[in-house]
DNA sequence: CTGGGGAAGGGGCCC
DNA sequence: TGGGCCCCTTCCCCA
């Protein structure tokens, strides 16, 4: 019988599925830029205000997060005063691997974050000669014009040409990206992080096969155990008996057959047992009925 | 019903 | 980040 119901399950507290993986190739692959992605904003204390003959775009009901730099023009930085950032502080999440009509809301799906304001329309603006939002330049960040260094991450300071390659950063190596969560595509268990959901997926996979007789195991080393059920071999001697176990587990449940002491005692009679499954199952088989 | 052995599963830790 | 190992746990089977 599989022993899948091992797995910790949160069924109780589920937290949103930001993230699914599909295959291998989708943990290595395309899109890094959507994992998750944080992209540092600054937004202007003004931004445009949705035409109502515009299109929705990705960022009208985008929540948010962290900041983006947008590269100011001279007179708006000298602008800028010491204290409080003049700047409002907003979120925004930039597919910037995607075509700017691929739906967004995919990508924001992956982010566990709460969305904090919801930016107009025409987010990104750009700023026109007076500092004000260029209404022909606000299409997206993608088409912001940057120079060399245009985007900033705002933790680290690396300096970026491009969206994209801040995006790439801020997924790839600034260790201040958003928490995520990882969910089997197989079962729907969430880890977070991709190692734990890795290594629970060769549960399912079970890329060690048995030489011998074909079973397949999750694990080299649950196969390493298998194959001494082939072979006999048994290296965990017990000190009290010299039996032999091929399992150090089974060596230490052994153990507790020379012990005096019971580490498991029924509440009800006080009966004790040397292992779990022995109190469990004395429980179950009447001693301890339900109201 | 109980005690125990055997086999196997999972998560966590360390390198 | 991945592999190896450890620890704990469970189920099955048999005496």
């Amino acid at each position: 019988m599989p022993r899948s119901f091992l797995v910790k399950t949160h069924s109780s507290h589920k937290v949103p599925k930001h993230r699914r993986l599909e295959t291998q190739r989708d943990i290595d692959g395309a899109c890094s830029a959507c994992r998750g992605l944080v992209v540092p904003l600054l937004l202007p204390e003004k931004v445009a205000s949705s035409t109502p003959g515009d299109p929705p775009q990705p960022w009208d009901r985008t929540s948010v997060i962290a900041r983006i730099s947008l590269p100011l023009p001279r007179h708006e930085e000298a602008r800028e005063a010491p204290g409080p950032d003049p700047l409002e502080v907003s979120r925004v999440h930039v597919c910037a691997s995607r075509a700017p009509s691929a739906p967004l809301k995919d990508s924001l799906n992956h982010l566990n974050l709460p969305p904090l304001l919801v930016l107009p329309a025409r987010w990104p603006p750009t700023l026109g000669p007076a500092g004000d939002p260029a209404p022909d330049r606000v299409r997206g960040a993608e088409r912001a014009p940057r120079g060399p260094g245009g985007f900033q991450c705002l933790h680290c300071r690396k300096p970026y040409h491009t969206l994209a390659g801040l995006a790439r950063h801020r997924e790839l190596q600034c260790h201040l990206r958003a928490p995520r969560c990882f969910t089997c595509k197989y079962c729907d268990k969430e880890y977070s992080s991709l190692g734990a959901l890795k290594m629970h997926i060769r549960t399912h996979t079970l890329p060690c096969p048995c030489a011998i007789c074909g079973k397949a195991f999750s694990r080299p080393w649950l196969l390493q155990g298998h194959i001494r059920t082939h072979t006999g071999e048994k290296p965990y001697t017990c000190s009290h008996c010299s039996r032999a176990f091929a399992d150090r587990s089974n060596l230490r449940a052994h153990l507790q057959t020379h012990s005096d002491t019971r580490k498991y005692q029924c509440k009800r009679c006080a009966k004790t047992f040397s292992r779990m499954s022995l109190l469990v199952r004395h429980q179950e088989s009447g001693c301890c009925p339900g109201p």
